[in-house]
DNA sequence: ATTTTATAGTAACAATTGTTACAGATAAAA
DNA sequence: TTTTATCTGTAACAATTGTTACTATAAAAT
């Protein structure tokens, strides 16, 4: 089971034999639900996730008022890579992850996977090319909220948020994009209004419905 | 000389023997002087840079119309994390990187840097260090771009010149830090002259000192 | 010493975003 | 069906940031 799995969406992962095979000794396959919080900010790594299905959102938090910032998504094939290094590192997390939509985990203990990490130079290119695709997905966040405005950022958000979710009616509230963007409802709400009097998107309560996905 | 540099400023790739043989066989020190850039959005990775002294600055542009944002500095005992993942990946630099202040710099070339990252775990080690160090600054970037105003953001990017730089007394221009920051020249003039009145910096043509550090 | 160039100051206005304070609409629960 | 809670719309104003346009100052060059 949990070698199928593998082979399927972490295929980088089960070239070398070995490897494989001390990879589904060790893990066990989980199942979380929406809103499950499965990294806390300041909390130690305790495993390894390593998602086959479903969503999940990295969040910064900001220590004072309680606000976050959505950071970047982690989909089936992709791990969290700050958990990886953070455990290496034997650090406190920085930052928090949430299922965000029903998700299926093969789970790897923190311990073991360090010594993976030591033993096969495979695990490390897994670890980089993911490493890579987080940073580059963080500098384009940077980019945006430098060069941009909030209109622009919300449309990217919702067309990144369809594509992820395979499907271009998406079921959330203002309020909670304004959560994930930083910002407050009421702003969103009018900027949301801005984007369908442009024809770019549908609004019902509660749905959001994209009109061009490019 | 190398050998004695590295051991001084690298100190974890030096604990290995045989790591350190290999990376004095390989590498080379060389000087760049302020304003040399060192790696251009778009290129390959041909080598990968350790600095030793000076200060380095990694920026994105934007495509459209040549604007740029700092992302982070490099300091001496760090290297360019995002050449060694792109290097890896075979990718265009999706960053440019630029000499702030004269530097030197152990050169080790990109065919061999891959070699070393295969052979010895102990590199990778290194390499997690700088990534995780350098995401950390992003997510840190993306905190105060999204929670605090302009002000916030000017006054700590002049603290941690100083620090970086070692002095209290930036030598630069209003239209250098907005080009850094993203902004306008009028508006950070703005915003310095209120932080002069707040009491957190002295201005002077061509000076800024500030007043406290913490 | 005078001209030229680069740098900085600043006022006035525009655009964007945040905030307050309600009202209306929709869906879920009683 | 009524009640309740949640979600959305929006006006009015404040704060911040961007833009335009011009002036003032300091440093460098002639």
């Amino acid at each position: 089971m949990i070698s199928e799995v593998l082979d399927t969406y972490f295929p980088k992962l089960t070239t070398m034999p070995d490897l494989k095979k001390e990879l589904v000794a060790i893990s066990s396959i989980h199942k979380f639900e929406a809103g499950t919080v499965i990294l806390r900010q300041g909390a130690y790594i305790k495993v390894i996730p390593l998602l086959i299905s479903g969503l999940a959102k990295v969040f910064k938090e900001e220590p004072i008022n309680g606000n976050e910032v959505l950071l970047y998504y982690i989909q089936p094939g992709e791990s969290c890579v700050m958990s990886v290094t953070t455990l290496i590192r034997n650090q406190e997390s920085q930052v928090k992850a949430v299922i965000e939509e029903d998700s299926e985990v093969v789970v790897i203990p923190a311990d073991k996977a360090l010594v993976i990490a030591k033993k096969y130079p495979k695990w490390n290119e897994f670890i980089y090319d993911l490493f890579n695709l987080k940073f580059e997905e963080l500098l384009d966040v940077i980019e945006i909220l430098t060069f941009s405005n909030k209109d622009k950022r919300l449309l990217e958000y919702l067309k990144k948020e369809a594509k992820l979710k395979g499907r271009n009616v998406l079921n959330t509230t203002h309020q909670h994009i304004a959560h994930d963007l930083g910002s407050s409802r009421e702003v969103i709400s009018r900027l949301l209004k801005k984007l369908e009097q442009e024809g770019h998107i549908f609004l019902k309560q509660g749905e959001i419905e994209l009109i061009d996905l490019t």
